[in-house]
This record gives structure tokens, C-alpha cells and sequence, in this order.
DNA sequence: TTATCTTATCGTATAGCGACGATATATATG
DNA sequence: CATATATATCGTCGCTATACGATAAGATAA
């Protein structure tokens, strides 16, 4: 039983962590800034390399490493989820937990890009 | 008369955006917390772009630019000022803004390597 | 000095985030 | 079915962010 990421890095987070649907934006800026949200808490970065570290947890296992209650990480999971970042995969009675490399890439890229595009349009260098 | 950014990157975020209880967590990903939320804004990514297209502006130019009131504008641009990402200089009665291009590169290559040590820190790819 | 221009700051309102205890939900096991 | 396990969700609190009108602060020009 997959459960897929809840949005793809493309498409503009839904419910948690999504701007007040600002239309006054370009839609590119947009899921940039979703994207850049998501990695704005210490906690969801700790919990994106401890998932990578260790390929797959379950929220248990986030829950003795991080300094967070379980219901916390929980709903930073959420965030993540909703961000496109992670997969959980319901094993039994728990969920695992991994990073969705796809998207992961994708939003390293979106974000590199942007980076580099910024950096290029100055003639100051 | 040049104004310094207010923080370089690989320190914390004094005032504005700054995590409560920050000893949870190690300061490197504190740092990068930091830099995603500054950049976890759509208006503050059209400021950053705006100067780089323009190489300089004034806050009136990017009132003009963008969907958003004088205020408001003027608290993106100190969120960007303290995250060490923009330089004003005062020229007169205005103050012109560009971006601190040797801060903005150290932004982007700590996103880019944590970004890579993740992904490298994976055995399935 | 006075008037003008520009930007920061103040005050305020609303919404959202972060955290956590308590509870509900879902799955397996006895 | 009852119990145990694992996780999501609810309710709540305090704090932060966003937004903007109004005002203050600074520099310049007349």
C-alpha cells in the first residue's frame, strides 16, 4: 500500500503551510517559496537527512532522535508530505517513511536554478 | 556611506524571523532555516529578483513593482537585511538596495550542499 | 527654516506556525 | 472482542508573520 507525496513540488501546497492564496504572484514564485517553507524549520531538515541517512523511518523512530513530542513531528511530517518531499508507506500498523528522491530533486533543482538564474541577470557579476 | 548587511549567513538571524529555543538544534541547520525562511516569501523572492534585474533600487521602485504597500515592502526588505542577503546604501534622501551577491552565493552553496549531502547520503539513489 | 521627498517605524488587525497533551483511528495480536 | 502498538488528529496556547494606514525620521532643496 504506497501512499503517494500528497503534492508534487510543482503544484502549490494545499492545505498546511500554503500562502493565503496570494494570486498576486507568479505561480513559479509561488511554489518556490512553498518549497523554501517547507525547508524553513530546523526540525523538517533534521528530519529530511535523518531519512536519508537512514532510507526509511517510521515516525516512532523520529520521535526518539529529534527534541520534539510525537505530535509535533507528526504534523512536521504532514508539511513535508503536503510539500512533496516525503512518501509514507503504511506498514502493518505503522507508517514508513522515506524521502521522495524524485521530487527531492526536483526541488533542489527549482531551487538551484532560481539561485543561479538571480545570479545571472546582474552585470556586476 | 555604505550600510553592511546586518548579518552575515552563517549566523543567526537577530531580530525579525528568528526561531525561539534554537539550542534544539545544530547551528548549521539553524542557519539554513533561516536562509529558507527568508526566502519562504513570494515577495521577498520578487525583490531578490528585481534587484538583480535592475542591479540597484530604491523602495519606491519596488512599491512600484510589486502588489504590495510601502510598510510592507519595507519590512520584506529588512527580513532580507538581516538574513545578510541585501546591502542599502544611503544615497541622499533614499536609500538604494542591491544585493549582497558574495552573501547571496553563500546562500545558495549552503542550500546546494545540504541539498547534495543529502542526496548523497542515500544508498537506493 | 520650511517644504518636499523618501523610507522606516508604529499601531493594529488577522492569520498562521510551533508545540504538546489528550484523544481518536487504524492495524495487528491474543 | 479486547488489548497493545503506532500514528494522526483535535484543542489550545503563545508567539510570529503579513499587511497596511498613519506617522515619524532623515536628507535635500528652496
Amino acid at each position: 500500500m504506497r501512499i503517494k507525496a500528497l503534492n508534487p513540488v510543482h503544484e502549490r501546497t494545499q492545505n498546511i503551510m500554503a500562502f493565503p492564496r496570494s494570486d498576486k504572484f507568479d505561480h513559479e514564485l509561488l511554489c518556490l517559496a512553498d518549497t523554501a517553507r517547507a525547508l524553513s524549520h530546523p526540525g523538517r531538515l533534521a528530519i529530511l537527512a535523518l531519512l536519508a541517512r537512514r532510507n526509511e523511518c517510521i515516525c516512532g523512530d523520529i520521535v526518539e532522535e529529534l527534541p520534539l513530542a510525537q505530535a509535533t513531528v507528526s504534523q512536521h511530517l504532514k508539511v513535508l508530505k503536503e510539500a512533496g518531499l516525503i512518501i509514507g508507506t503504511i506498514e502493518g500498523p505503522r507508517i514508513c517513511y522515506c524521502v521522495d528522491w524524485k521530487a527531492f530533486e526536483k526541488a533542489a533543482s527549482g531551487l538551484a536554478n532560481w539561485f543561479s538564474g538571480i545570479q545571472s541577470r546582474t552585470s556586476c557579476s
